[in-house]
DNA sequence: CAATGGGTAACTGTTTACAATCTACAGTGA
DNA sequence: TCACTGTAGATTGTAAACAGTTACCCATTG
């Protein structure tokens, strides 16, 4: 057996309209779209030297997880963010991780919580930083790993649907409150503590509460109603 | 203005993919396919005389929906039943018919119960008549109706992703407890009483137990593990 | 000036064909 | 028996072309 180190760093054969999903998600929730903005399908394929084929591919995948709209014969539309898009995947969110967390803090054992106090440790730093982008990520992560060890697919599928939209609203709070990032590491420690309690009902209610002071705060984000 | 009563009802010209879609997924779940079983693009293209376009888009859709698995070069295989879908799917399907429950408590107004108490009595005459078919799709009816008025685009998603195999397994169930068709009106009758409360904590407790109830006869039937 | 209607351009939806790539499986050799 | 190799079959990716729609412009009409 040859070690991974020594051969080549597999070229990862994903399919190809997979990795245009991934780049045109980056490109919206990055804002290199303007909301609204129309997505040709030829212009996409010339300038990332593919074909329609993985284009229509990505737009379909896209459309699923809310970042354009697909009118028949007119092409993709970038989505414009509304309050009402806020309301939806706050409350879809808070409903799986309710699950997710049930399951999880009596699945996560040492190396789970070892994983989160990782990402803790780092929150904690950057409540001193203060790099926006980098509390976006370590708040994903946490969050990631309930998910990673809630043991459900179709959880993970429906979080990873979402995930995208809710990276937007991340970022869009850091950039209207930057006095969050104060309270990031202790709001994730408390929600920490309660999976370690090692159960469900705590665990449940540990995540409304979280969820619920995450959407108190967007909601007093200034968005089109939709 | 014309009233839509008097105009064509629109040919409703969707995609035919979408076509292909369903025309698939009611052969799998009304098990014309066998579990296992290798579905070719060419072969459904030539069978349904559609080119290979429509199949891919229909089959990367199915699954989403848990239907189909897809390996890379490989193709698709339909799903085989297992012990955890079960799990997973009446777990997920709990969480997020919670929330909706708790939405549609206060928007289902006159019309909406109306709707419902249509559905429960053409329940009460099923006990009598016991067709299982029938039993299936007034069970999933009553739900949908829930589905429609939580007004919320993202959760309905979610439960028209995960709506087949509960199909599967309702038939699944009836076929082994032909005696559930007698428990079904009542089971529904009280949850349509719960949510006439207009209160979403007392319809959330309704779901619960309605669907932990459905889960549990689920769990008796014979299913492999993995 | 508003409403109507024709015409056009642009885009998507669909089909077809072909090249490239991968998997599974059988066969080969040690 | 085991590991390797080659090939056939199937899928994916790509490309080109046509059909069907939609939106938009603009002249015409009242």
């Amino acid at each position: 057996m040859i070690p991974d180190d020594v051969v080549s760093p597999l070229p990862s054969q994903r399919a190809l309209g997979d990795l245009v999903t991934d780049v045109l998600r980056e490109m919206i929730t990055g804002g290199r779209f303007q909301p609204g903005q129309h997505l040709k399908e030829t212009e996409l394929a010339d300038a990332l030297k593919v074909s329609r084929g993985p284009i229509r591919q990505a737009l379909a995948r896209l459309e699923e997880e809310g970042h354009v709209e697909l009118r028949r014969h007119r092409g993709a539309f970038v989505s414009t963010l509304t309050r009402t898009d806020v309301e939806e995947v706050h409350t879809l969110r808070g409903a799986i991780e309710r699950l997710a967390a049930g399951r999880a803090c009596t699945r996560m054992q040492d190396a789970g919580f070892a994983e989160m106090d990782a990402v803790l440790e780092q929150m904690k730093s950057v409540d001193t930083k203060i790099d926006p982008e980098d509390a976006v990520r370590l708040d994903l992560q946490f969050h990631d790993i309930i998910y990673a060890y809630c043991d459900h697919g179709r959880v993970q599928r429906v979080w990873e649907s979402i995930r995208g939209q809710v990276t937007v609203f991340l970022r869009a709070r850091n950039a209207s409150f930057p006095d969050f990032l104060e309270v990031g590491y202790s709001e994730h420690k408390e929600l920490r503590d309660a999976l370690a309690l090692g159960d469900p009902q705590a665990a449940q209610d540990g995540i409304d509460k979280h969820i619920l002071g995450a959407y108190e705060r967007l909601k007093r984000l200034n968005l089109p109603d939709r």
